[in-house]
DNA sequence: TCGGATTTCTAGCAGTGCTAGAGTCACGTC
DNA sequence: GACGTGACTCTAGCACTGCTAGAAATCCGA
């Protein structure tokens, strides 16, 4: 009876430690470094068990640190705007953005590059729409055009920001300036 | 004599039919199917080959193929603003950025994603800065603020605009109002 | 034609993702 | 309480990866 409860408490408490140990094991050594022998090892079982979990492999592991992740982003960012003012929310999100990435860099890459999750369809994980729909809904002027596509050009700035400077792409010491650059140009007066 | 200038010419050769072979693979099948063994297949020789061309193994490889793609996105951004009217050529070059990255997906993965190319340092290859130059010659407007800044956000727009759209999460059918869009917010008026 | 140096190949290492089949354990039934 | 059943977990192994040591072959100049 009571077993049930307690052996679908013990999947779902490794299920989470699963996530956990491959968004550890990444953010500490990079995704190479996620083996399925390594994750085994954190969790105390053996490789099998993963697969038991996700039938799709190291690949929807991956997608579901990507996934939680997504989740995180939406509430990071839905918690700026909240907390800053009303003139002061387009800076607020840029800047939390930008934190986000740059503080999870491991999950941030699986979120837009490992993971094969389904995008801009009908069947798009509701996390995966919540973070787009925060920077439409700040970032998007009224008069412009289609509020959807400003969004999308936004997002891709400060995607491209993200990555580029992650990549050591753009010089370290110039973020503040790029910061307040972003906020002018998608965030005008 | 003349022996050595053949070999020497037949070790040039079998390092670019390396690099093309990669380049080919990798935009077939993915870079997952670039693997030395089937790039020793291709070329015709054992896999220790491609270890006196690239002592630094695939990886050097792959930024190989990255370097080369850098060289031919330059010319290709150069060639497009030659070719466009003055008051044209931020939409030919924003343009013809976008196009490139979607006409050679792999190649533009291995520049920003797989390479680890020295960036932003003194020690910058020249094809990876020129590239860079002609954005912030084309795009960055006098008044603003430092060109280099804004060429960088600009960088970072069309960079995100190729990667996202690569990764399917924008939608397909917005391309032409995206690229009209980002030219109206690049380069104004 | 031969000695020596260079080049190239064969064979193998340790590690990867993943899985078949064996083994173990707890459960519900007699 | 003993037993068959089912769910679960593990061991062992496959085919593949990047990479390399040492053997083999090849070519050059004398």
């Amino acid at each position: 009876m009571a077993t049930r409860e307690r052996k679908e408490r013990e999947r779902a408490d490794r299920h989470r430690r699963i996530l956990a140990a491959a968004r550890e094991l990444a953010e500490d050594q990079g995704w190479d470094a996620v083996t399925t022998r390594r994750l085994a090892d954190r969790i105390e079982f053996s490789q099998p068990v993963l697969y038991g979990h996700f039938p799709g492999g190291k690949d929807e592991i991956v997608a579901g640190v990507a996934l939680e992740g997504f989740a995180e982003l939406a509430t990071t960012l839905r918690a700026a705007v909240d907390d800053a003012g009303p003139g002061g929310a387009p800076g607020a999100l840029i800047a939390a953005y930008l934190d986000f990435a740059a503080a999870h860099p491991a999950v941030y890459t699986a979120m837009f590059e490992s993971a094969a999750l389904p995008f801009a369809h009908d069947d798009t994980p509701a996390p995966l729409t919540e973070g787009f729909a925060v920077l439409r809904d700040v970032l998007a002027p009224a008069p412009t055009a289609e509020p959807g596509r400003y969004a999308e050009l936004a997002w891709a700035t400060l995607h491209g920001l993200a990555t580029l400077a992650r990549a050591g792409r753009l010089p370290p010491d110039g973020a503040a300036e790029r910061l307040a650059l972003a906020v002018t140009l998608l965030a005008p007066e």
